[in-house]
DNA sequence: CCAATTTCAGGCGTACTGAGATCC
DNA sequence: CGGATCTCAGTACGCCTGAAATTG
């Protein structure tokens, strides 16, 4: 199988995800980083990389974004001064509710060449795909 | 189905594409021209542009750098001076012939967590996924 | 004139590396 | 001291846009 599939499919996903990130304002980091916050809460930015996927670095950038914005609040850890909290704020919350609209959007969009059953594997098959995350 | 799935399995393939192919001192843009070019022969850019799905400004680049190395060369078209006709060289055949090795080793690395029946069913649904391929 | 092809300059999103500063 | 965390600068790849030049 040839591996440009992937990279193929992922390319007509982003295609979608971005223009329908643009539209709302926003991108799947910022998404991913809110969605984390309201399913597991606050977090310092080393635990955030954790549980998305991004890179440390990255959520650098995304936190000052989403901070900007007012969506979140950065605070140092009082426990430990290395850590900086991020928590939700209640802007962010209705962001998120707002971009969970999106996100159902954009999903709807890219899975519709599939049916239930083909979804279904398709979902097992990327966890086992994806699984590891082992980052440096 | 969250779509950062995709993207997570499709990093790990990049991850592990771009380290064999950086070894290997090539890319997947270089590998995937060549696999055309060997396949269905001789073609302008454009043409290789619509079998491969790279972006036309993007193959301009990627033959610079197979005709720089003598893997391609590329000529104009006596019959359309508008077009180029590119072509592979002997060099660019054994080329070809050793990437083949670094793509089977890229999949048999990035497969690995699945079975035949799984490995089937994903190039299937994949298929079905990046179908359109509609360039601008 | 319009259309197709090649080429260039540049941007975006995602992901990573390396290094420094700070703190435990 | 070693180790963790945050931050920044820079790299890379894949994909895309816009525009110019040439030719049909």
């Amino acid at each position: 199988m040839p591996t440009w599939l992937l990279s193929r499919a992922n390319a007509r996903a982003q295609a979608i995800r971005v223009d329908a990130f643009a539209v709302a304002g926003s991108s799947g980091y910022l998404s991913r980083l809110l969605a984390s916050l309201a399913d597991e809460g606050a977090a310092s930015q080393v635990e955030l990389s954790r549980r998305t996927g991004i890179d440390p670095s990255d959520v650098v950038a995304a936190v000052n974004e989403l901070a900007s914005r007012r969506f979140v609040t950065r605070e140092r850890d009082p426990h430990d001064a290395r850590r900086n909290v991020v928590a939700l704020t209640r802007a962010g919350r209705a962001e998120l509710a707002r971009l969970d609209g999106v996100v159902a959007e954009i999903q709807e969009r890219f899975l519709a060449p599939l049916n239930e059953a083909e979804r279904r594997q398709l979902v097992r098959i990327l966890t086992k795909l994806g699984g590891e995350s082992d980052q440096r």
